[in-house]
DNA sequence: CGCTGTATTGACCTCCTTCAAATGCGGTGG
DNA sequence: CCACCGCATTTGAAGGAGGTCAATACAGCG
């Protein structure tokens, strides 16, 4: 909940209580695009919040949900959940994710959206989000910048359950996450809040909780992690880089401002 | 290579011939806006192709490429290989498919794409792309949504690998095909050519050839499917769809034209 | 007719699942 | 402060889906 931030990174809005609570999203578009001091404040307009608590539906299968919606602070997650029951986590949204930008244009929602742990969330109008693209290019362009950033990582994902094994799979989510948090300015530099249980951890990785229970247990054992009571620490961020073949070029994080 | 397609569906442009190969793709994109004739028109006037033979590479990763690709005829795919030389292909390219609108957005590529038939492809330079985009809001928003539905297909690969056994996730990847080539205005009412190898499936599925291999011979004996000489039919496909619980709303091919 | 790549088969192995019970832990109310 | 509840984690034993390795059969092609 407190926030890792140089205090000079970004511009202040008016309110400064709401506009902190939009770092993580702006600290997140700076990789985007070069925007201007206008378009953040414009950004930080958008703040209607409200507090959602954990395992909350955000929206539905189906739904044509009229509002947009940004997590500020906590996990929330997509998934599908199949006629037996079975559920699959298609992404995990941390500070600074849309929830749908492409809901705007595609309508209907082909998976559900609900929060992991308790959340600060944003609900932007549809409206909002039309207007922003077509109007501001520069945020457009960030925008849709984080779009493809997110397809980025559902690839990868896709790679990271069909080829690797257990072990090196949780590994490979656990640094993903490090690098994804560090870039919305929040967690450590070797290690962050997990609120998510080691079923939704399953969940992420096509695998059962018994299985990632197991397998924690090996990594903890090796030395290359330390979770416990919801936070996890990496003692060597490189090794455990190393140990699951990890590169974060696909998330295209490089720095491109600055 | 023959297209089951009803004339009067699509206006042609000049060159009957080369008109003709751009089919797959306008076909397509009627499915997500209302493009007018000019419309149409300039698309058809992409016109640049070559052929190239099967497993040919298109894009590497690592490229910062000048051009966007569009599969007019074959299979394509998109791969990302691993350290350990394993290979898991992230999505399957099929006529009207484009290899990567993204790119012009966000620069490198973060995998590779290849031939896996030969194809007939157009490469369509950058700046054209970015001036459909910017001056013309109907095919703009018709690329804008073609994007999209990939995403949801890798949204559902993702499920199909991680919560579906191999019997299942074949006859699942079968469906798709079945409804995407008839998207496209490839492939019969109840079956396709599909010029995957075995191997091919199998780095599709996460799986290995020798099991794709048996559970080939599993949905065979079934009476599912029936795929020799690189053609599949599927002689009750309602069945087959109830087998692997596909369901076709991922797609977003419901006509919203006409 | 032989070559090359793909499909098929068999034997064996292991990673992961399943089921079920036990332990631990944070919170709440007495 | 303790007892108790609900939830998450942990453990065990046994089974199964899918992997590995390597040999064989087959098909298309020059």
């Amino acid at each position: 909940m407190s926030y890792k931030i140089r205090s000079s990174d970004i511009p202040l809005a008016a309110d400064p209580e709401e506009a902190a609570m939009f770092r993580p999203l702006l600290q997140r578009l700076r990789y985007g695009a070069d925007l201007t001091e206008a378009d953040y404040g414009r950004l930080s307009e958008l703040a209607r919040t409200r507090q959602v608590g954990a395992r909350q539906q955000i929206i539905q299968q189906g739904d044509r949900p009229e509002d947009v919606h940004l997590v500020l602070d906590g996990f929330a997650c997509r998934y599908k959940v199949l006629p037996n029951g079975s559920r699959q986590i298609i992404a995990l949204l941390v500070p600074g994710d849309f929830s749908d930008l492409h809901v705007a244009i595609l309508g209907k929602m082909d998976h559900s959206i609900a929060t992991l742990s308790p959340c600060t969330v944003a609900d932007i109008p549809r409206a909002t989000i039309l207007d922003l693209i077509g109007n501001h290019p520069r945020i457009a362009r960030a925008l849709r910048w984080a779009t493809l950033a997110d397809v980025a990582i559902l690839r990868e994902w896709l790679v990271n359950m069909g080829q690797r094994e257990a072990h090196h799979q949780l590994a490979h989510l656990f640094c993903e996450l490090l690098i994804r948090l560090q870039a919305a300015g929040v967690g450590d530099t070797n290690g962050y809040s997990l609120p998510l249980t080691q079923e939704d951890m399953a969940d992420v990785l096509g695998l059962t909780s018994v299985h990632v229970n197991r397998t924690l247990q090996l990594l903890r054992e090796e030395g290359l992690i330390v979770l416990r009571r919801r936070r996890l620490d990496i003692p060597d961020v490189e090794r455990l880089m190393l140990y699951c073949d990890f590169n974060p070029d696909y998330l295209h994080l490089v720095k491109r401002v600055e």
